[in-house]
DNA sequence: TAGATTGTTAATCGATTAACAATC
DNA sequence: TAGATTGTTAATCGATTAACAATC
């Protein structure tokens, strides 16, 4: 597969197309255009068509992309089917949340299993996963090489546990702490979902929109 | 304050330098070059300079800026402290999990509570904020003039409950059911957190890595 | 075949970076 | 005052859009 040095914003557009493709497949349309496809998700057609020839030549002249196939190759270029390895690191709600919503055995995703401080929860297992001690998180990490780790602690430990998960050797951290999490260079990935970055950006415009208004009057 | 048409790239920082801020106050930090702040977030100080003038001039030559003082003027920007209502739609593990790990009173908003479907959970109360009948979201939006709405149902039934809070008159939903939701024009704003989209960026970055590693032996 | 639509090259637009006069 | 650092204008860089020959 091509893949010369693509800029964050396709790669962060993917999964958009590759939720839409699903969405067309799941409603059976066969094929679908650059055209219609931007219509659909407000991109033009060019944006499209350059996306794509980041990776390569999906397409066919005077036909378009073929649902199903343009799908399985954007989940190949996601790396979705790898059968990457996942832990869980924080079994609260929102990890107890997480666990439950996520399908991750449908995702492609082996997970195996969740760590917390927490005596009352040890041993006891969230949706058939078991929940494990944190202190035999290193010697687990290590032992089944996992790929990523699913942050879901209080703020004041984040760091503590980064650091932790990084000697250990994780090769990946999805971030749900609500911190800007350091890591050494060469040391694992890290995405994060800011939850109040994303709150406040809704709040920007709702305040744009009434200072607009404050404005006229 | 000035707000000239500022590009999203540039509101998608602020939140990141608000946050950046509390961490320097909550250290004592006084002032703060742009240089200094580049250096610590990753961005050039020619940026930071020029996203700041978007909306005014918060610095003193010579001296840098006044962490408090930028880090109030950002907040207003965002339109913190305006007390914008809201209210959760789907009081399931993610809805319970963020009424609980999101303090929405020290946040500035002003939470009135959540709906829901299920009988076993509707009169009960999450951390004290009451959980209501969704039958009876539609008058409660309408009276109460709500704000934001934070989406967290099932998938199947998301597109319902925006047309519901549509209907009402809702002014944002911050949608977390990972489906794109359809909005007529001049509906609410809706700002999505995609679960999935930041999970497949992350492993696009571990099968990168795995094809150059594959690629070199 | 004729029409549709791709992949790609060139043109445009916008965002980031650099430079510098103003000034604390 | 001299040094530091801003806010802003100009230069550069990259991303998006337009155009079009290739071809299914």
């Amino acid at each position: 597969m091509k893949r010369g040095n693509v800029s964050n914003n396709v790669i962060r557009r993917l999964p958009r197309y590759l939720r839409k493709l699903d969405d067309l497949a799941s409603k059976g349309e066969e094929r679908i255009s650059s055209d219609k496809l931007g219509r659909q998700m407000g991109l033009t057609p060019s944006q499209i068509r350059q996306d794509f020839s980041c990776f390569g030549e999906f397409g066919q002249q005077g036909y378009g992309y073929n649902v199903d196939f343009l799908r399985q190759e954007i989940g190949q270029i996601l790396g979705t089917y790898r059968g990457y390895s996942a832990i869980l690191v924080g079994a609260g709600n929102l990890g107890t949340a997480l666990i439950q919503n996520f399908d991750f055995i449908i995702e492609g995703y082996s997970f195996l299993g969740a760590f917390d401080v927490d005596p009352a929860v040890i041993g006891t297992d969230v949706d058939g996963f078991p929940i494990y001690d944190v202190k035999d998180l290193d010697a687990f990490v290590r032992e089944k090489k996992v790929d990523i780790a699913i942050l879901t602690v209080p703020r004041g430990v984040a760091q503590e546990l980064t650091d932790a998960l990084v000697e250990a050797g994780v090769r990946a951290i999805w971030n749900f702490t609500n911190t800007e999490l350091e890591v050494p260079e060469g040391g694992p990935l890290v995405e994060s979902i800011h939850f109040s970055d994303s709150l406040l950006v809704l709040t920007y415009h709702l305040a744009q929109a009434d200072d607009e208004k404050k404005d006229e009057s």
